[in-house]
DNA sequence: ACTGTTTATGGAACCGGTTCCATTTTTTCG
DNA sequence: CGAAAAAATGGAACCGGTTCCATAAACAGT
């Protein structure tokens, strides 16, 4: 039966049939529990995620879930809503062997713990973090990126740039807004500008703060001609700050975000693009070649392309 | 020392601390499916969404997160992407005896074949569905909200009302705008007004669509003092159709919208709030109580109360 | 102190698969 | 046609817990 199952050994045609027949007749379906204990394989995949309001989150779970669908592993979110849960709850799913392959996005955590605790356990890391990690990874360079969208703004002949961003000391210990600020001062170093500290804000992760510090920025006395938005929901909301004070985009300031999420194909918001999906699916697949060769794949980490979606905001 | 672990049995307090301390010694964990195979409980609970790419789903599934976190059970996400996958999606669920209990979110299935295939299971339903269901079931009464948006503009004086929704007939199944808009409809004849065709638009699920919708309603000859759009999500594209046709809300066109998605706050959109967050809470504490007690919530459906959250857009 | 009763503890059976090994059946070939 | 080789199949052990039962230890009462 199990071998008839699992298709592998060698079986009569005859008596697979009957086997088959058998099973079909008693409406037999194998007891995972079972399987999962002499298998020593849970078939499951955990995924370990900050709370999820972010588009940019939902999207990369997207990717992961469209391709752990089709394979026989199921998908188990642990999804932390607070930064002091990372810990136990990396604890938990490390600890309770509950799953044979972990996916963590965008939350640092200590390797050395992981390591200690098991060392076997296959992890992919998916997103540029804080910590440097050992475990195979699925990363933009987000100081690239920020360099990337500056020169852009500056090549349409911008001078005056202004900045707009989440906080960079937050608490989950999210890296990519301070990455991307650095790029945006490296390009605006090369390229002989000067940075005014006052067009530059970081606020809360909504909407409503990105709007009011993009109000500000735009109500000085002198205001910059364009702004680089580290993240496009934020992006969202300098665009309704620009609203507010009845200017254009692109004409009177012009907007570029990071990310590429899908609300900024209907806002025709100008950006940069990650594959968010793709990193999803990219990281799930790793993860499946890893569980069923037993092997890393090749390049241990890789640093997806960026590239900037040209709309109507530049 | 099974006994220990689940604290159950009568044990001495001096054994229970030897035991403990080789526990901790041996740097131990139990093996979750060992436990799984004896007890006959995989400490799972499996949930079933649309490909989630809507702010009410990932609010939804927030909800029952917060609440399984506290709790001994994990998370598997089954997230649909397109309505065919739902039976085969089903299917895997119920017969590979991997979940206690089942929570879906809008999508309706065949309950005839749920029972056949696995009687047993417990199942909780969140979200109105075309099916009547007779498992547990969290929903909300749309077209009673329908009628409570469509009067709330009536009795701010509105006399020409528009509708903007997307399709009725979509793949899923999906009912709430069918529903909310009989609402419409009958909150307009009791009220003696007279529903114009022509301000009655359905497209798809996507901002722009109704963005596109609206900026047709808004351009005709003669055009409606406001909208009730039926999904939030949408609300946000019709506000941007009037700002496109250079509008003013509320004095040109009132917008009012449904759900109260999280954007909505940002936007200021006075919209009929169903509490998405509380309801995931609900089903999976009802969840919780059932496989604790094996019993079944007494009043075994419900349907939240819905308000009215005055914003800006009227 | 001894028996009767209660409480604690070790051991065996069991959950339902997979896998390995021994046995039986089939095939191959002299 | 018979012996050796190959292939198919049934059976036992195992995965690592839980639970039940029997035995052992502690306690109580006379």
């Amino acid at each position: 039966m199990s071998r008839v199952l699992n298709g592998s050994a060698q079986v009569r045609e005859e008596t697979r049939q009957k086997v088959l027949a058998a099973i079909d007749e008693l409406n037999f379906s194998p007891n995972m529990a079972a399987r999962q204990l002499s298998g020593g394989k849970t078939f499951t995949i955990g995924v370990m995620t900050p709370f999820f309001t972010y588009p940019s989150f939902v999207e990369r779970l997207t990717g992961i879930q469209d391709v752990l669908h089709e394979s026989a592993y199921d998908l188990v979110l642990h999804s932390i809503r607070f930064p002091e849960q990372v810990g136990r709850q990396l604890h938990t799913l490390l600890t309770r062997n509950r799953v044979d392959g972990l996916i963590v996005l965008s939350l640092p955590f200590s390797e050395e713990e992981t390591r200690r605790i098991n060392p076997d356990l296959p992890i992919i890391v998916i997103d540029d973090t804080q910590a440097i990690t050992h475990y195979p990874s699925i990363t933009i360079d987000n100081v690239a990126g920020g360099e990337l969208a500056t020169n852009y703004l500056i090549e349409r002949g911008h001078r005056t740039l202004g900045f707009v961003g989440d906080r960079i000391d937050n608490p989950f210990g999210f890296v990519s807004t301070r990455r991307r600020y650095e790029g945006f001062r490296r390009a605006i170093d090369q390229a002989g500008l000067r940075l005014v500290d006052d067009w530059v804000r970081f606020g809360e992760h909504t909407q409503e703060a990105a709007r009011q510090n993009a109000r500000e920025i735009l109500s000085m006395e002198r205001r910059p001609t364009a702004i680089f938005v580290s993240i496009d929901t934020l992006a969202l909301g300098v665009l309704a700050a620009i609203d507010d004070l009845k200017l254009r985009v692109p004409d009177d300031v012009a907007v570029i975000g990071f990310d590429d999420i899908q609300a900024a194909t209907y806002m025709h918001l100008t950006t940069v693009r990650q594959h968010l999906v793709y990193s999803g699916q990219l990281g799930a697949r790793w993860m499946l070649d890893w569980l069923d060769r037993k092997d890393l794949p090749d390049p241990a980490s890789v640093a997806l392309p960026l590239e900037i979606v040209e709309r109507a905001t530049v």
